[in-house]
DNA sequence: AGCACGCCGACT
DNA sequence: GTCGGCGTGCTC
């Protein structure tokens, strides 16, 4: 199997003296170039012809893949409708890591020591500081305080000679006894729940269900302590793996080193060491997103996913799949158990529970006596803001109370920017991205205007482009950066902070404004969706939620779902200690559904109404859906292309395909874009029904069409 | 994914 | 007449 997209393994001849076997990787010819590959399995009878079989090159120096990953590599494949070699390629993130190591170089006293060398004391320090080990020769003189002429003028005089160091693990074992948590009494329950389950070394997934601030962390970290007593690999998925410096912290707390981290900004250097000791088993624990599952481990003995409702864990590009769901295959082909942590279960996995797929722990109150927030809608329509202000008047005085009170404030909007649009007053034109159906975005501090799906940008023009009026552009509703400058005028003696991705851009910055708020540094945290995520913030007692009907629009299946758990996790930020929280939730629609259920803290009553609605029209998770989407840079090719679909759409066992139609985002990144969604009971496998409807369409080389099994976005 | 092959516009 | 643009198709 190549890394390339190819749907089938390609068949080579294995020489005598090529010691390869399944699993193997091996370095093979392809065209006029080489290139790495698998080696699957043997080849059946009456393949290739004879004539054009090649031989392998060779075998590579690392551990070979074994057969669970291989298994999973052809499982998420056929799953996705994806080339075989498009999943291995994500299996084999860095090709160099199949090469030896560079041996370390350093030095070694030679023994006995040669007669007539003469000793100064700085040279008598430096062998001193070697001892019988073999070190670099920077190590040589850091530890004996000497300068590098020292250790240079020792091998002149034959003293130390050149020695290769034994390569030692980049990645300390974590120590499942160095501090374990006391736990209450429902967290223990939980635990020894899981741990059983880690040491029964079977498959077996469980919901970790936990409110906010339950120490949900600390009970499935006692499942990766059994995880590394068994001595097996653990590996735990987050979503958002550059903000998570709190989670890091408290897992070198608990275990006394710190986990292999591993994420698509890694330096190559970072991504070669990480990658080898994950093959070799050095690597005990691994905290990764979500390419995380498709690393070599040869002994995967536990995988927890964190936060498991976050769509961040649907991979949208290339192979499109959903880390949690490959997470639960992985697990089973690995005998591995599985854990599915949230505070706010996905109704999937709720459904899965229910049903007696997953097993289902639940932590229901907070940890250390702190209560959950109390959380009341302010309705827009009966106390509005004034005139050119996003923020109403028992918002503000709630926050003037909190910060009298020392207690620090969040406002939550789920928008980048200091304004979503940007209208002429004088003709109506509205700025437009040119490659995409959006509208660019004003980011103010940047003086500049954005496309949030593309990347376009362009200086905010002076006067409008269509009119030529000047002064005449205007910004149209808030984002984090206008409730910025609101708050300003508001309250001038306060300390700001905004936390959105371009403000926060990484983990640095990240574990910057988690310490300068720890420290109450600041009295206001202004932010997008990234202050939802798993925040302890003791200091904190009131969140306002600016625009809590945000994401209530646009038609989407989990609309309501998804704004109920972004609300409840924001929520969760306030009051995680002594102090009560608050929780104000700025609506025009405070009699929804979702507000109801966040002011009753009834997630489960919620999850029950959105399970009747759904089940009756085989919505899922009662039902099945893979979304067709049809683009090209060609409008009419598209178009063309997405009603021969339509007039191709298969039919019978209760299938059923809706559209086609254009896209919500109907031009993105310059392509035109029509979608398909094919609508099964749940029973029925859709992938052959798939790859049958495509198959009996021509589909002409400009035009693109992806497959989204389990849609999870419908832009 | 890379690389060769192929068919139509800018240069010597 | 040739160089070279990147569309198309193949690699065991």
């Amino acid at each position: 199997m190549l890394p390339l997209p190819l749907a089938e393994a390609y068949d080579y001849w294995l020489p005598e003296d090529v010691p390869a076997g399944p699993g193997s990787f091996v370095e093979v010819p392809l065209g006029g170039r080489t290139t790495l590959g698998v080696v699957w399995e043997d080849a059946p009878e009456g393949g290739v012809a004879e004539g054009r079989l090649r031989d392998v090159i060779a075998l590579k120096p690392a551990p070979p893949m074994h057969k669970p990953l291989r298994e999973f590599v052809d499982w998420v494949a056929a799953y996705t409708l994806s080339p075989a070699g498009a999943v291995l390629r994500m299996a084999m993130a860095s090709p160099s890591a199949l090469d030896e190591p560079a041996a370390v170089a350093g030095w070694r006293a030679v023994q006995p020591r040669p007669e007539g060398a003469r000793i100064t004391p700085d040279r008598a320090r430096a062998l001193e500081a070697l001892g019988t080990a073999t070190l670099p020769g920077a190590e040589i003189s850091r530890r004996a305080g000497v300068s590098p002429g020292v250790v240079r003028g020792l091998a002149s005089v034959g003293l130390i000679q050149p020695a290769t160091m034994p390569r030692q693990s980049a990645f300390p074992r974590p120590d499942p006894g160095f501090a374990p948590p006391v736990l209450g009494e429902a967290q223990s329950r939980a635990a020894e729940a899981l741990v059983r389950g880690v040491a029964a070394r079977a498959f077996g997934v469980t919901l970790l269900e936990g409110v906010t601030g339950s120490g949900k962390t600390e009970v499935y970290l006692d499942a990766i302590a059994e995880c590394l007593r068994q001595g097996r690999q653990a590996l735990v998925l987050l979503p958002e793996i550059a903000l998570s410096t709190q989670w890091l912290a408290r897992f070198e707390r608990r275990f006394g080193a710190p986990p292999a981290l591993w994420h698509s900004e890694l330096s190559s250097r970072t991504r070669r060491v990480t990658w080898r000791a994950v093959a070799e088993g050095t690597a005990p624990v691994l905290v990764g997103a979500r390419s995380a599952l498709f690393l070599p481990f040869p002994d995967l003995g536990l995988i927890v996913v964190d936060e498991e409702h976050e769509t961040a864990f649907k991979q949208e590009e290339g192979v499109i799949y959903h880390a949690r769901d490959m997470a639960v295959v992985r697990a089973r082909l690995e005998q591995a158990a599985c854990v599915l942590v949230s505070a706010t279960p996905s109704l999937e996995s709720v459904t899965n529970a229910k049903d007696g797929r997953y097993a289902r722990l639940s932590l229901p109150q907070r940890h250390g006596g702190a209560s959950l927030p109390e959380i009341r809608a302010l309705d827009l329509r009966v106390t509005p803001p004034e005139r050119g202000r996003f923020l109403a008047p028992p918002l503000v005085a709630a926050i003037t109370e909190t910060l009298a009170r020392g207690e620090q404030a969040m406002l939550f909007l789920n928008r980048r920017g200091y304004a979503p649009l940007t209208l002429c007053r004088t003709c109506g034109h509205r700025m437009q991205c040119p490659n995409c159906t959006a509208w660019l975005v004003e980011h103010r501090a940047q003086r500049r205007l954005l496309c949030h799906h593309c990347g376009h940008t362009a200086p905010t023009p002076p006067a409008c482009p269509e009119c030529g009026a000047e002064h005449s552009l205007v910004p149209i509703g808030p984002g984090v950066e206008r409730i910025q400058e609101e708050v300003a005028e508001l309250f001038p003696d306060a300390r700001r902070l905004v936390m959105a991705s371009d403000t926060i851009p990484g983990p640095a910055a990240a574990a910057e404004a988690a310490r300068q708020i720890e420290a109450r540094e600041v009295d206001l945290i202004i932010g997008t969706q990234i202050v939802a995520k798993g925040w302890h913030f003791p200091h904190l007692t009131l969140v306002g939620v600016v625009d809590a009907d945000l994401g209530l629009g646009g038609g989407d299946l989990r609309a309501a779902e998804r704004t109920m758990q972004l609300l409840h996790q924001v929520a969760g930020r306030a009051g995680r200690e002594a102090a009560q929280g608050q929780v104000l939730l700025q609506s025009f629609a405070p009699d929804h559904p979702v507000m109801a259920a966040l002011m009753a803290d009834d997630l489960p009553g919620f999850l029950e109404a959105e399970a009747a609605q759904r089940a009756p029209g085989h919505w899922p998770p009662f039902g099945r859906l893979a979304a067709l989407i049809v683009s090209s840079e060609d409008a009419r090719a598209a178009e063309r292309t997405a009603r021969d679909l339509g007039l191709a759409a298969p039919e019978g066992e209760g299938v059923q395909v809706l559209g086609p139609a254009p896209a919500p985002l109907a031009l993105l990144r310059g392509r035109h874009r029509h979608r398909l969604l094919l609508k099964a009971p749940r029973g029925v496998r859709v992938q052959p029904i798939l790859r049958d409807w495509l198959g009996r369409v021509d589909l002409p080389a400009n035009v693109r069409v992806q497959v989204d099994v389990d849609p999870v976005g419908f832009l």
